[in-house]
DNA sequence: CAGTTTTAGTGAAAAAAATCACAAAACAAC
DNA sequence: GTTGTTTTGTGATTTTTTTCACTAAAACTG
């Protein structure tokens, strides 16, 4: 009864409750939540039922309270350790992105290539050859990684990281990469994301469908 | 029965199908695809029969014939227009992606607030003031949007677009956007991917979970 | 304090999605 | 041309996921 779509739910409520406190809320009812996640209000009430959260009749959820809950649900958030693989225009973007931070995830380092890309300037985040990815992985502790790479090269990416210890991959190049056992892989296809909208676009399905809802990880 | 679900599945099949394609495969199986996509062939097969798609019992179906069906299913690749509101780092990383135009979807213009990021010079894909907006998805007659500015200014960014006339709209901002009727949104939340991925490491579920897969639009 | 309203919690029902299992067709081998 | 094998196509079944419908607690109202 508890699956993936139930944890990527309460990992959603989780960042909507963030925002909402950020901006001084104090209780939220599950029809807030709702609407801030594109459900329904039974659904948020059934997915915390389901791990025994529970808020007060009339009173709705702390807000502060929830977050613990949810966060002891979720795993603590020390902070998350991430490599990236691939120093071009989506691996560099990523770097640079600051969103990653914010929720407690720090990328270590990336690796690439092409000397070119090499960096090591103090204050950056350090762009090192790949040949580094084992021992860096290791030292470090590292378990997850992003790959940032062309198809082409993916798999063999993959493998490396897989070899070096890595544990769960997002992977942004447009091929499906299938996961070994014991590895988690989320597929991230940009380019899909954009078909999709244009399928229901150009279709006319807008009245039908406000809202695509889904998630790939493998 | 023929849902999104159903839709996006159909849009990896296509992928797949042009990957081996180019391979110089000319016929595949069910389970080749079921295969490539992360899904089971009887998966495949459903899908295929849902659309009235049909191969040859023992002899799979030939690889052309199907992207043809597919094709006109999804909606015949006519090069979509694509404008782009955001020029930070994952706007200008998607600016320069060059899996799009593969595709058959062109990134028109870029639109930013902030003058320093303009930029008209001939052969690059041009940055323009967010005032031009309207004008430009008007003369241009764009109908989707690429929304990547900072989660603050997204929901503003949204109602120019949606005024402006683009129809399907997504959404990079680590917050969900809602649909006006008629519309199409597909938020992407970068940082819940990675978090998703990190929660089913730290969790010890890789047992269980050897693929996540699930898309999220709206 | 009795009545009214609001909202959580949850088993039951419904709906949706995926899988199974098997018939039918196509081909191969002999 | 009979037998055996492979692979599709699909109705039936199962599983999963979501929604419904109702109870009960809490909080207001006057």
């Amino acid at each position: 009864m508890i699956n993936k779509k139930c944890i990527i739910r309460l990992l959603r409520y989780k960042n909507a409750l963030h925002r909402l406190n950020n901006l001084g809320f104090v209780k939220v009812f599950s029809d807030n939540l709702a609407d801030a996640v594109g459900v329904t209000a039974s659904q948020v009430r059934k997915d915390f039922s389901l791990f025994g959260i529970c808020g007060h009749k009339r009173g709705g959820y702390k807000i502060e309270a929830l977050l613990e809950k949810l966060n002891h649900i979720l795993g603590k958030n020390e902070q998350q350790k991430v490599v990236i693989v691939g120093s071009g225009n989506i691996g560099s973007a990523l770097m640079k992105y600051r969103g990653f931070e914010k929720e407690g995830m720090k990328i270590a380092a990336c690796f690439d290539i092409d000397p070119a890309k090499y960096d090591r300037k103090e204050g950056d985040i350090p762009v090192l050859p790949l040949e580094g990815l084992r021992d860096f992985v290791r030292e470090h502790n590292i378990k997850i990684g992003i790959i940032a790479v062309p198809d082409i090269a993916a798999q063999q990416v993959l493998d490396l990281m897989l070899a070096a210890g890595i544990k769960g991959v997002v992977n942004f190049a447009p091929i499906r990469l299938r996961a070994a056992s014991g590895a988690v892989i989320n597929n991230v296809n940009l380019v899909l994301e954009l078909e999709t909208v244009i399928y229901f676009i150009i279709n006319g399905l807008e009245k039908s469908i406000a809202e695509i809802h889904e998630e790939q990880k493998s």
